[in-house]
DNA sequence: AAGGCCATGTAACAAGTTACATGATTAA
DNA sequence: TTAATCATGTAACTTGTTACATGGCCTT
């Protein structure tokens, strides 16, 4: 049991029912979207595992040789011992903080343009998040948990924002507000779109 | 030219001399620590890369086999394109997301138990990293990038014990603080666009 | 001087990424 | 009916991880 097939094996619990690997895919980038990357591929050599093991079993076949799985007992026990006893540390790396590191080295021009850069990349996650976010409550049930995990995205990204604010005056990106002042009130509603 | 090979060529910038692969996984782990993974069998493959390619070039031998290696022009040249041009987007995988994507299904008390340990992760990674900044700031030369780098994870950690705060009460991990006061901690971030 | 310890390099394995061939659906 | 498009599965490749054998170093 590893990382990308718990994750799947969750994804078909909470799907309900059947799927196949591009659904799970669909799903996967719905719901955990940019924090928890998984491509068609992996998906697909993961699911033929999962068959092998007895965690998932096939379904009906579908058109285009689509195998809709569905999880069974030991696959729900499975994953869920391995989510509650076994979930790893979360791991990250950070390529712009590769740029910073080496700022002593680097022309103060140059690090500026990809910190600038960056943060233009940043800017625009948090609008999507936000958007993203005022899009599922409206929805009916409110949708708790999608809204949860959203809601990292939005902390992690205003924390990044924060950060580039702190950064030695000559190499911080236009834009990054200052260092400061928090007390002025926050653009709260619709900035720059992506 | 990929994010490790390069990350190599500008630790190896850094430090200016001839460094080993163990030397440079050392400096990687101080510089970039948690932000930067690296380990001995990645060093040695793209080393070996790097040296058919040109643009590092062995240094004396030194004992155990061990073999410095040295930057040369084409390397800086080709490692600061990268850094400048070629500079690939964050990539995270947030197993405790996982968990809260799929709180829907799991049983409340198991996905408590997962926040608390994640939570508790956080706390401590948060407290190296002041405690380490603190260290850094007593410094001669202050270590400005250094500081920056770290900062960067401070700025980090505090936005996920934040979200954490957030949650749900009925999941939230003890400890966690609650949602509204936020009277002393960093606050709403000020990412003024315009 | 000897034995444990630790760092080195190597190799096998696992996971993640990119590119491609095929077949179904849709629109003209 | 035909052509374009899109989703599917597969394969090749790259990157990351884990485990291991060896040899210098340090302590006793």
């Amino acid at each position: 049991m590893n990382a990308t097939a718990a994750s799947l094996l969750g994804l078909l619990d909470l799907g309900g029912g059947d799927l196949t690997a591009g659904e799970l895919v669909r799903v996967a980038e719905q719901r955990i979207g940019s924090f928890w990357t998984l491509t068609r591929s992996q998906v697909h050599r993961e699911l033929a595992a999962l068959e092998r093991d007895g965690h998932v079993e096939p379904g009906p076949a579908g058109p285009r040789d689509a195998r809709p799985v569905r999880l069974t007992a030991r696959g729900r026990a499975a994953y869920r011992e391995w989510l509650t006893e076994r979930l790893p540390a979360e791991t990250t790396r950070v390529p712009v903080l590769l740029a910073v590191a080496l700022g002593a080295v680097l022309e103060p021009q140059a690090l500026r343009d990809v910190l600038e850069r960056s943060a233009a990349g940043h800017r625009d996650r948090l609008a999507a998040y936000r958007a993203l976010d005022a899009q599922l409550a409206a929805l009916p049930g409110g949708e708790p948990w999608a809204r949860a995990t959203l809601a990292y995205g939005v902390h992690h990204e205003e924390a990044v924002l924060r950060w580039f604010a702190t950064l030695p005056e000559h190499v911080r990106p236009p834009d990054a507000g200052t260092p400061r002042p928090r007390a002025e009130p926050p653009a709260e509603g619709p900035e720059r779109q992506a």
